[in-house]
DNA sequence: TCTGGGGTCCTAGGACCC
DNA sequence: TCTGGGGTCCTAGGACCC
């Protein structure tokens, strides 16, 4: 078995174009929640050397400057894309892992010829004809080989997005070529201890003495230079793995400095965390509210409450509570807070939820809220978010997220279908 | 004015067990 | 002089990923 990377080229981008054509062959950057920092560039865009994670207003002038058109952030779009997306290359392999919202590493038997070149450019097309998504693969012995393949296909010219790296004659010379920084696993800190210590590129990193990555990196270490080496540490994972944690935060539109605002936010986390889990069949044991001032003033101000669960539950009433009674301990009088969040943890999957021995439980009670609680998910997956929805985090935030230049929902909601005038 | 959101894995150290 | 050996579980924090 080969493993294949195969993901989505600027994808927040890409996807922003393929809903409106106007947008097509026009420089174009896609911003981070809130209108925050630049998390998406297509080739134009980039071409202005406009840097990734770049702040938004310390670009804005140079981008109307360039005309580089702009959107925000639409999840729901980028979300239902991704799904076509791994729906389409479900077809073309043996066994597909989703790794992120515009990855996955898909299992391949290499034909008798060893050439999956012709493979690739189908699978290629086919994304292309149905989404118009361009799209890379990386072809490898192993994730990390794949992964690297896949920063070639999209790096060097002549390669049309398609790289084979196990095969290839001067698989040596290629992994020499791939700065240090730029291999998966390796992040800022690791690749400036590697500079040090003159290990530059992917090749230098594979024959470096393994006793020292060990005593650096640890297990980790050992892992990625095998993996480099074409032995497969990292394992496939076909079934998409049970979450341990899950989050919902947000930066604010302005900073909050009243309790009733925190209360507000945490409430729709807690309420939103909670269709989370029942999506995913789980429920939480512990949940942890937290809010922070910014991380660029000089006064710092971060704190976080958690509470246990018993038993552990997904009911939004439940969460919606304990995360209330949470608040006052992580809100500070006078204090401009600029985020807030919730975090489920200690998942468990929802039909083996465990009670305690000493505790009693009216199970008819139990099932009413269930249903209760499906209901509402329903008439808001139908009509709608919000058309069901909790008093405790008010009417009109005026915390809620800035999204300026959001493009509509064209793939997930009648009423914003492109129309087409011809 | 203004710098995202949501995750995973690993390690070290402490508390505790027999 | 000298104070065991072997283990589990939990937590906080660091580093990394997209």
């Amino acid at each position: 078995m080969t493993i294949a990377l195969i993901d989505g080229n600027n994808f927040y981008a890409a996807c922003e174009q393929s809903i409106d054509p106007s947008l097509v062959d026009q420089p174009l950057v896609v911003l981070s929640n809130n209108d925050g920092c630049i998390i998406s560039r297509n080739a134009e865009a980039k071409a202005f050397g406009i840097p990734m994670g770049a702040p938004f207003f310390k670009v804005r002038t140079k981008l109307k400057q360039y005309g580089v058109k702009i959107r925000s952030s639409n999840y729901a779009l980028y979300g239902d894309m991704s799904e076509r997306f791994m729906n389409l290359i479900k077809n073309y392999c043996e066994e597909l892992e989703i790794y992120s919202i515009d990855e996955a590493f898909v299992n391949i038997k290499r034909p008798m010829n060893c050439n999956l070149h012709p493979w690739a450019k189908e699978l290629r097309t086919h994304i292309y004809q149905n989404l118009s998504l361009p799209i890379a693969i990386g072809i490898g012995a192993t994730k990390t080989q794949a992964k690297l393949a896949n920063y070639l296909a999209k790096k060097v010219a002549d390669t049309a997005g398609i790289f084979d790296l196990e095969i290839s004659k001067h698989q040596e010379d290629w992994l020499e070529s791939i700065a240090v920084e730029n291999v998966w696993g390796i992040g800022h800190k690791m690749a400036q201890w590697c500079r040090l210590r003159g290990i530059n590129n992917a090749l230098q990193l594979r024959d470096a003495p393994s006793h020292e990555l060990k005593a650096k990196l640890g297990i980790t270490g050992i892992r990625l230079q095998n993996e480099l080496k074409g032995v497969r540490c990292i394992p496939f994972a076909k079934y998409n793995k049970a979450k341990k944690e899950t989050c919902v935060s947000r930066s604010f539109n302005k900073p909050i400095t009243t309790m009733d605002e925190l209360r507000q936010a945490i409430s729709s986390y807690a309420v939103r965390a909670s269709e989370k889990l029942r999506k995913q069949n789980q429920v939480a044991g512990i949940i942890t509210i937290f809010t922070r001032t910014s991380l660029h003033k000089a006064t710092f101000y971060s704190k976080s409450a958690s509470k246990r669960l018993k038993p552990h539950s997904n009911d939004t009433s439940i969460l919606l509570n304990a995360s209330l009674a949470l608040t006052p301990e992580i809100f500070k009088q006078n204090l401009p807070l600029i985020k807030a969040g919730v975090i489920m943890q200690d998942l468990q999957e929802d039909k083996y939820l465990q009670l305690h021995l000493f505790e009693t439980y009216n199970s008819q009670s139990t099932i009413q809220r269930k249903v209760l609680m499906q209901t509402i998910d329903n008439l808001n997956q139908r009509y709608g978010s919000n058309t069901v929805r909790w008093t405790a985090y008010g009417t009109s935030p005026t915390w809620s997220m800035r999204r300026k230049y959001l493009s509509p929902s064209a793939t997930t909601r009648l009423t914003d279908i492109p129309i087409v005038i011809s």
